[in-house]
DNA sequence: CAACAATGATACGGTAGCGAAACAATCCAT
DNA sequence: ATGGATTGTTTCGCTACCGTATCATTGTTG
C-alpha cells in the first residue's frame, strides 16, 4: 500500500469522495454519526457507550442520539452486556457494513480518478 | 504523488482523520456544509448559490443557509455579481483557508501514521 | 413598457441535533 | 443489606437543519 499524499490531493480526494456521498442517496449522517460508525466498524470491540463518547470527545447522550439514529437505519445495533447489565454493547450489521463498503468504494474509486 | 488505497486503507484513513476532525476545536460542520467549503476552495470560481445547488443535488435553501452559518464563522463570503445584479458570488476568506489547511494537514498526518 | 424568466432569500411547519441535568437500573463495597 | 458509584437513557430548553412554497429583485424578451 502507498498513502503518500500532499496536502492538496489529500484534499481533492476528500472532496471529490465526500461530494459523492452527499450527492448519493445514502442516509445522509452528520460528522460525528460518521465518524462513530467507521470507528465501530474499524476498531475491535467491544464498544460501550461509554467508551464511544470518551473516544469521540463528546457527551453520552450524543451517542445515544446516534445509536437512536443509526439503529432506526439499521445501520448499527445495541445489546445489553450479560456480564454487567449496566453496559451496552454496540454491534454491527451487515446493513452497516455495506454502507461503508460503498464509501470504501467511492473512496477508491475517486483516489484513481485523481492519480490519472 | 501515489494515491494506492485498498478499500480498507482508505475507511482506516478517514476514520482517523475524521475522528480527529470531530475531536478538534474546530467548527463542526454538518457533512453538507464540509462537502460545500471543499467545493469552493478546490473548484475554480466563481461559484454561485444556484451552481453550488445543482453540483450537491440539494435545494438552493440549503445553500443559502450554509452560507450564513459559514459566513458566520468567517469561512465564506458573498458579493453581488455586479454584472447580474441577481448572482450572488461566494468567495473564499483567510479563515476558511486556513480551516483547509488544517484539514489537509490531519489527513496527511493520519496518512503518514497508518502507512508505518 | 409589460410580461415573463431567473436568482437568491425568506417564511413555515416539522424534525433532529446539542449540552446540562436528572433519572432508573445495576454493580460493588462495606 | 444499604450507601455509593457507574452506566445508559430521558427530559428540558434551545438551536439548527430540512423541503416546500412564496417573495423581492433583477434581467430579458416581445
Amino acid at each position: 500500500m502507498t498513502v503518500n499524499l500532499r496536502p492538496s490531493e489529500a484534499l481533492h480526494l476528500w472532496h471529490s469522495a465526500m461530494l459523492r456521498l452527499v450527492q448519493s442517496e445514502a442516509p445522509d449522517l452528520t460528522l460525528r454519526q460518521l465518524s462513530l460508525l467507521l470507528h465501530i466498524y474499524l476498531v475491535p470491540p467491544p464498544h460501550t457507550v461509554r467508551g464511544l463518547a470518551a473516544t469521540l470527545g463528546v457527551t453520552k447522550p450524543v451517542i445515544t442520539r446516534a445509536l437512536d439514529s443509526m439503529g432506526a437505519l439499521g445501520l448499527v445495533r445495541r445489546i445489553r452486556d450479560d456480564r454487567d447489565r449496566r453496559n451496552v454493547i454496540i454491534q454491527r450489521t451487515v446493513g452497516g457494513a455495506l454502507y461503508l463498503e460503498k464509501l470504501g468504494d467511492i473512496i477508491i474509486e475517486e483516489g484513481r480518478e485523481l492519480a490519472l
